[in-house]
DNA sequence: CGAACTTTTGAGCAACATCAAGCTTGGTGG
DNA sequence: CCACCAAGCTTGATGTTGCTCAAAAGTTCG
């Protein structure tokens, strides 16, 4: 694994797109690829943290580890999307556990480079900023979800969040990024539960399940259904 | 309200602390203070976003409207805290509402004047950075509370939370930041099983309830506490 | 083909919410 | 100073959602 792969790599994450290429140089020292087989725990929940992570390809599950052995599945981590960087900041340990839902490619990026990077290039602080805005508002909609919607409602809030991207007016179409259970834990439901609702949207004439694939009939009914009590 | 006042105020705040005399001077006009009465709604779930705030004075509630009126508190913000960072730069509407809970001062910062800040001080930077890595990471710990734990030790969690900072060896005293009908909704419980669970605390021995003043008589019997089905 | 995992189905249950009164508390005005 | 009112808080009785436990039916893959 040659210094070019690397740089080229960084380059092609838009975290560091706008990063010039004397820039991009200096941070390459900081930055160790990590390749790594499905299954493999990348870290643990309570693990000193000293830089972040970059998904280049393959994904990550986050989540939090329950005393019961039944771990909370925090979020789910595509590539181009990066990770750990608000632990990075705080110098905390990690409040969750990461491990590879698929064989996959990360770098590894040191706190000093990350923060050599921010004095730089403003861009890259932006880059960064929006970033974790975005993040943030993503638990912001997830603490709504746990927190006001039923078990209804979070799988349909999904299920359309999932299907944006592929505006086809009538139906759409989606595969999901994991398998059920995976999908269920993320939801903060029981794989059961999740069973359930989606046999009860099916008999509603609203989605079609097969296996991963799922297709909402029509979003625009879609969205109403569980809003109103049977009325 | 000249223009004195606004940078003092401004230096005082942790997140502008670092910026030196003419970046503060240039980060002005972007600045706007607003005095407001208890009870006055800043904004609503829905509103276009210009700028970010921080409190001077005063404390700020953010929530989440639900249908039934019932409104849910994401969180309480302090004075020296700021809100709306993220929203801002991802210039989205307002996915919460704002309403003070006491007689406030807030400044408000427009968008430009934080962007051309983050391009003048690495220090900003890194401030911002920090701040919004910490708001994840409480949000993180909201959603551990949401979904894995139990109510008894949601309360528990939050009291212990409080706690910090007054480091009294055996026993310690707090003051609820805000009524109880409000702590309840920022645990996600019902004022009744809020009620119910200090109650029990309190039968137990550990904690003693005296109004908004909450005693804990002994934290690590506390910290236990919840973790161990009666046995 | 069989072992291991995933998904579905069913029955019973627990935690917490809801609904409905009482009971404090604090501020206001007679 | 006390009566009064409204808001906050507590208490009890009842209800419902989604979880737990158990087991069967599919799937995947060597």
């Amino acid at each position: 694994m040659s210094q070019i792969d690397i740089i080229q790599h960084l380059r092609h994450q838009p975290l560091f797109q706008r990063l010039s290429d004397p820039q991009l140089a200096a941070l390459e020292p900081h930055v160790r690829p990590q390749r790594g087989d499905k299954g493999q725990l990348l870290f643990q929940r309570g693990d000193d943290c000293d830089g972040m992570y970059v998904v280049v390809y393959g994904k990550v599950k986050l989540a939090i580890p329950s005393p019961q052995g039944v771990e909370k599945v925090v979020e789910i981590i595509h590539p181009g999307q990066s990770f750990a960087e608000a632990v990075m900041f705080l110098g905390k340990p990690y409040p969750v556990l990461a491990q590879l839902l698929e064989d996959s490619l990360l770098l590894h990026i040191g706190a000093a480079g990350v923060f050599q990077a921010l004095g730089e290039d403003p861009g890259f602080a932006r880059n960064m900023l929006a970033g974790m805005s975005l993040r943030l508002h993503g638990m912001v909609r997830d603490v709504e979800r746990y927190s006001v919607e039923t078990a209804l409602q979070r799988v349909i809030g999904y299920l359309l969040q999932q299907m944006d991207g592929a505006p086809t007016g009538g139906k759409a179409v989606l595969t999901l990024e994991a398998n059920k259970n995976l999908i269920a834990s993320r939801l903060n439901l029981t794989p059961e539960t999740f069973s359930r609702v989606l046999q009860q949207l099916s008999k509603a004439g609203l989605v079609e399940v097969d296996g991963r694939d799922i297709a909402l009939l029509d979003p625009a009914a879609l969205a109403d259904y569980g809003m109103t009590p049977p009325a």
